[in-house]
DNA sequence: CGAGTTATCATGGTT
DNA sequence: TGATAACTCG
């Protein structure tokens, strides 16, 4: 009998578990089910792929391993099995005493490392797991980046490599310092190897494990790599003397001391039983080398990944390390995502056109249930500005139609494409936000504060300390720095325990008042860490050092940025005592430094404020907009000048254009533009290699108005696409550039690019051309000819058609009608303040925003 | 030594 | 184009 009733109760958990999952598809659940031995997922942009990792988990934590699916509790009663029963009929969860007893071999949440490439990845995750386990639980995966995991190990073994606790973490400016230092003690020339490129040399070799003997003699036919191979042992030297790791080291070290300790090495094996690796595809070969030595005899491990997204070959990630998984693990099973839940099918066919370019590729089709959805709108502007201007009307469009900014992601190559368009919108008043580009941590004022701390924290910290010895200025120069640098050297100490006793050194007699007051004063520092909360004592630091004091009188003296540079550091301080409140009692000022250190902009990317988004695709990897905008899609600039002589550097490109394509929910905008400054001069690019890749029929093509009007007199022709020739049969839109409301204003100023003879339907323009664009009418540049007024330089003002006053009725092109409250006089320009009906209060300015006066006031 | 000037430089992406 | 390094002068 009781057989029978654990049978039955068996069968009953195994529904009961299949259900629980019931909402994933049959491969997700396939991945989520196979708990045991290696495991490779390719997972397709958008396959759901973090999904699959959380349930993952859930199941082995609620469930257990399934090799214990054999194994039954040990009694069973009726009751145990008519409440399971239930739950399964009623398809509901069943209460948590049951649950316990459902967990087959267990698997305890702390068994469980979960490994990512970002902090908002990892949090995710962690979140998710919140949510569906309960905070506890939830809280005890450890779910971590791979640079935060090594932090951890090395805080706690790193005196068995002969680094202090206390360690700090070099950022890549400090890592440049320190390499112009061993420039100078080797007697180096920057011409003959520049820093950057021997800091390259180095990083590649720590991603592949290479130690500075092994560089030695491997390179010890060549010059330059001989010389390479000299430096990186100077430099190595110089980060241990400082008690530093850069972020190379974070792995090469951690994997050494994994090597090299087999108790430690057994004990995060015995700890870590289950591994998970997210973004596989963007490992390298340390990476790797870390992944497998935690990876215990059961080779619990399993990686998620996708060939086609790895677009980090240049830091050193290794495709191979996806393409070889097989391979390296014999037993491994492979699953497969293909099912898209993310874009329409428009935008994933663009994608797979793209990809499908690509011969170094695993294979792989993604498909989805999604409707067909808008095709993918191609612009082709005429300037950079255009562009920006093009976005803007598309996005206030979309805001009248009950849009939210938030929606919309502008995605670009690089940081420096984000320049015009944040001009453009800052303009407009249009509310955005840059992730990425200049970090706030990375600001001199915001770094020199840090340096003190870090100096407080780690006392050897030279590299530190030179950044700030004279910062405010103490009468320490660079002379004297030599000096003390090369005393320290002789005695093999830290510089500042040379600074603590400069009095008993002849050679620094003339510095010695200034230098020992120094070193007073950074005792003080000390005492204020021993007393004082964190975040009190980053604003005495600011104090104690003289710092504030002399932004201060920066201030006074008229210095604009200094105004700005104190309340950086008031929101420094700020940032102390948010880490503070979050960490509770635990807040030291290692973790905050270590924090800083290892958190990126996009970790601090925030969707809940109503804003457009502007990020490179690299940052926008694992993010999801309804409405993407894929900006600069020029050669030269995507793909990138630098990578057209290789193969491999454009297949890189090319899966960069893959990802950022794969963003888009609802629809995609592609752009780009006939001219545009970059690095101070204009050029001119060709259309992108990746549009032309695209078929046809997944795209509608429009251009600027002034491109149109010049195509349509024939004197201008593009070689984007020699199969379609110029002119303008079939289209026959408002005529010239003095548009006004009445012709349609903004809206058909988009139509379809002539120069692709398209038809253009009056029927299928886009939305809210109504009463829009009449702006660009009453600029009165109704000169047929006449460049489109661009806001960055704007038309020369009409006289009166540019006042406005408090109560007038205003019409902007991205935010609607309004009426004016204020009109403030500033540059040369008037800031005029609008209350919106539909935004809300916004401030533009006046000869920049595209704002019409409606009426007067009355 | 410090402030102010000029020159040069890079500008692919990130932990 | 913009930022920083190198250089010059007081």
């Amino acid at each position: 009998m009781a057989t029978d009733l654990r049978t039955e109760f068996c069968t009953l958990r195994d529904t009961y578990i299949e259900q629980q999952f019931g909402r994933l598809n049959e491969m997700q659940r396939r991945a989520v089910f196979t708990t045991e031995g290696p495991l490779l997922i390719l997972a397709g942009a958008g396959s759901g792929k973090t999904t699959v990792l959380v349930n993952r988990i859930a199941n082995l934590i609620r469930f257990g391993s399934a090799h214990g699916s054999r194994e039954t509790p040990r009694e069973v009663t009726a009751e145990d099995v008519r409440a399971l029963r239930a739950a399964v009929d009623n398809k509901t969860q069943a209460p948590a005493w049951l649950e316990g007893m459902l967990s087959r071999s267990p698997v305890r949440s702390w068994n469980i490392m979960a490994i990512t490439f970002t902090n908002k990845a990892a949090g995710e995750l962690r979140s998710r797991l919140c949510g569906m386990l309960g905070e506890e639980a939830g809280q005890e995966v450890f779910a971590s980046t791979f640079h935060s995991a090594c932090v951890r190990f090395l805080r706690r073994y790193a005196e068995e490599l002969g680094w202090p606790r206390s360690f700090t973490i070099y950022d890549t400016d400090d890592a440049q310092r320190v390499m112009k230092n061993v420039y100078k003690e080797l007697n180096v020339d920057d011409k003959f190897l520049p820093v950057k490129s021997a800091l390259n040399q180095l990083g590649r070799w720590k991603d592949q494990l290479v130690s500075p003997a092994e560089a030695a003699q491997a390179n010890a036919g060549s010059t330059k790599g001989a010389l390479a191979a000299r430096i990186y042992a100077q430099y190595e030297k110089k980060l241990k003397d400082a008690g530093a790791f850069d972020f190379d080291d974070l792995i090469y070290q951690t994997v050494i001391l994994l090597r090299e300790h087999p108790e430690v090495r057994q004990y995060y094996q015995e700890r870590y039983r289950y591994l998970l690796v997210d973004e596989y595809q963007d490992t390298s070969v340390a990476q790797f080398q870390l992944v497998s030595l935690l990876t215990g005899p059961e080779q619990n491990i399993c990686v998620v990944g996708d060939d086609d997204q790895s677009i980090y070959r240049f830091r050193g990630a290794t495709i191979e390390n996806i393409l070889n998984f097989e391979k390296y693990y014999p037993r491994a099973r492979t699953i497969r995502l293909e099912q898209n839940y993310r874009s329409t099918s428009n935008i994933l066919n663009a994608a797979n056109c793209v990809i499908c370019h690509n011969t170094e590729r695993k294979g792989k089709e993604l498909w989805t249930n999604n409707g067909e959805g808008e095709k993918v709108h191609v612009y082709r502007a005429e300037n950079e500005s255009d562009e920006a201007m093009h976005i803007a009307d598309v996005i206030g469009q979309h805001l009248r139609a009950g849009g939210h900014l938030s929606d919309h992601a502008i995605l670009y190559r690089m940081n420096a494409q984000s320049a015009p368009i944040e001009n453009y919108f800052t303009r407009a008043g249009i509310p955005h936000k840059i992730v990425g580009g200049q970090r706030f941590n990375d600001r001199k004022e915001v770094k020199d504060i840090h340096s003190y701390m870090s100096i407080v924290a780690n006392p050897q910290d030279d590299v530190r300390l030179r950044r700030i010895i004279n910062e405010p200025a103490r009468k320490i120069g660079a002379t004297t720095i030599e000096t003390i640098a090369e005393l320290a050297a002789q005695e093999g100490v830290s510089m500042l325990h040379i600074i603590s006793r400069a009095d008993q050194y002849a050679r620094l007699s003339r510095a010695v008042m200034p230098l020992l007051s120094f070193y007073q004063m950074y005792q003080k520092l000390c005492d204020a860490l021993e007393t004082s909360p964190l975040d009190l004592f980053a604003s005495q630091l600011i104090e104690l050092t003289g710092y504030k004091r002399m932004l201060e009188q920066q201030a006074a003296q008229g210095h604009e940025d200094a105004e700005d540079r104190l309340q950086n550091l008031g929101q420094l301080v700020n940032n102390v005592k948010n880490y503070c409140d979050q960490k509770g009692v635990d807040a030291t000022l290692e973790g905050y430094l270590e924090e800083i250190a290892l958190i990126s902009d996009i970790d601090s990317y925030n969707e809940d404020s109503d804003q457009v988004v502007l990020m490179t695709i690299h940052s926008a990897k694992g993010l999801e907009f309804p409405y993407v905008f894929l900006v600069g899609m020029e050669e030269g600039v995507f793909p990138s000048e630098m990578s057209k002589y290789s193969e491999a550097d454009l297949e890189e490109e090319r899966r960069l254009a893959y990802v950022g394509i794969t963003r888009a929910k609802k629809e995609l905008y592609l752009s780009n533009s006939v001219s545009r400054m970059l690095y101070g001069q204009t050029r001119r690019n060709e259309p992108s290699r990746f549009l032309r890749e695209i078929e046809p029929e997944y795209l509608e093509e429009s251009c600027s108005p002034a491109l149109e009007r010049a195509s349509r007199m024939g004197g201008w022709r593009q070689d984007y696409s020699d199969t379609v020739p110029g002119g303008a049969s079939g289209y026959s839109g408002p005529s010239g550039w003095g548009r006004t409301a009445a012709s349609g204003g903004f809206g058909a100023g988009y139509s379809r690019a002539a120069y692709l003879n398209r038809e253009y339907n009056a029927g299928e323009q886009r939305p809210a051309s109504r009463g829009f664009g009449a702006g660009y009418a009453a600029r009165g540049t109704g000169t047929p000819g006449a460049s489109r007024p661009a806001p960055a330089a704007p038309a020369k003002p009409t006289p009166g058609s540019k006042r406005y006053a408090p109560g007038d009725i205003v019409m902007h092109k991205v935010f609607g009608r309004g009426k004016v409250l204020r009109v403030t006089p500033a540059a040369g320009d008037f800031i005029v303040e609008i209350n919106f009906e539909k935004v809300g209060v916004k401030k533009t300015m006046a000869n920049f925003a595209p704002l019409t006066k409606v009426s007067s006031e009355e």
